[in-house]
DNA sequence: AAGAAGGACAACCGCCCGAGG
DNA sequence: TCCTCGGGCGGTTGTCCTTCT
């Protein structure tokens, strides 16, 4: 036997909300709270919607702290490094975005990031040259604070050998330890991801120079962005 | 000017999980 | 320990609006 349904789905309204609907539940909630019962409320509310109707009507539209208009250049930056670290977590990722929901955020994905970066960088494309940036010191004040100035694009296939990857976490391990913290807004953002690349943005304040960074993977992007706030200085090598 | 196509986003569906009995 | 229920979530669909032809 299948699980009762929340609602009489054939004796509810559904599709979209009127004016007196909204009023009826904004009014409700901000009067007597959610009561920790969705299910409840559409009645005590004089509603005739399902109560998960109401909540998603709440959370995704009548709620006060929505943050209405286009998403920031900043804000993009967050899905996407977001996205490449958790996957379609979109309630998660949108916990890290003041105002926007998880419909918010799922829905920019789906309409303009994912084809923007399909456009960008299609699959199978031949990676460019790889660039040799020099990096004194990689900081992650915080995934959220980054720059967004002097941007810097790197392509890498994720093919990169280990052993390159652990020289880098070893430069990096050795720099920790002579030099102690270091701390500047550099962040890394990984756009686009497949089995066999990945690429992504590295990004730090215009007034940071001698940067040095020359190969990455997922793996690494990923230890980069859950790395603590006090990230020691990184000698990474040349290709 | 009108119809088609595409984009944006609101809303629904159904599954999963945790709490409580 | 099992069962039921509601909340939460991600995927998908529906609808309206804009742009293109």
């Amino acid at each position: 036997m299948g699980r009762a349904p929340c609602c009489d789905k054939a004796n509810v309204k559904r599709g979209p909300w009127s004016l007196e609907e909204d009023q009826l539940l904004r009014s409700y909630i901000e009067e007597h709270g959610t009561g920790g019962n969705w299910i409840s409320l559409p009645r005590k509310a004089g509603l005739n919607r399902c109560g998960k109707s109401c909540r998603l009507r709440w959370l995704n539209y009548l709620r006060p702290d929505i943050k209405r208009g286009g998403f920031t250049e900043e804000e993009a930056d967050v899905i996407c490094s977001l996205y490449i670290q958790l996957g379609s977590r979109w309630s998660i990722i949108a916990s890290h975005l003041r105002g926007r929901t998880d419909n918010d955020v799922k829905n920019y994905w789906n309409t303009k990031l994912k084809k923007k970066l399909m456009a960008t960088y299609p699959m199978n494309q031949t990676p460019p040259p790889a660039v040799d940036f020099e990096v004194n010191s990689i900081g992650t004040d915080s995934i959220f604070a980054m720059s967004g100035k002097d941007r810097h694009q790197l392509y890498s296939p994720l093919s990169t050998s280990s052993s390159l990857m652990m020289e880098q976490r070893d430069a990096r391990s050795k720099n920790n330890e002579q030099e102690g913290s270091a701390s500047s807004s550099t962040v890394a953002t990984v756009y686009e991801s497949s089995s066999s690349s990945a690429m992504g943005y590295l990004s730090w304040p215009a007034d940071e120079d001698d940067m040095f960074l020359t190969d990455f993977d997922m793996g690494w992007i990923s230890e980069l962005l859950a790395t603590p706030r006090e990230v020691a200085p990184l000698l990474a090598r040349s290709i």
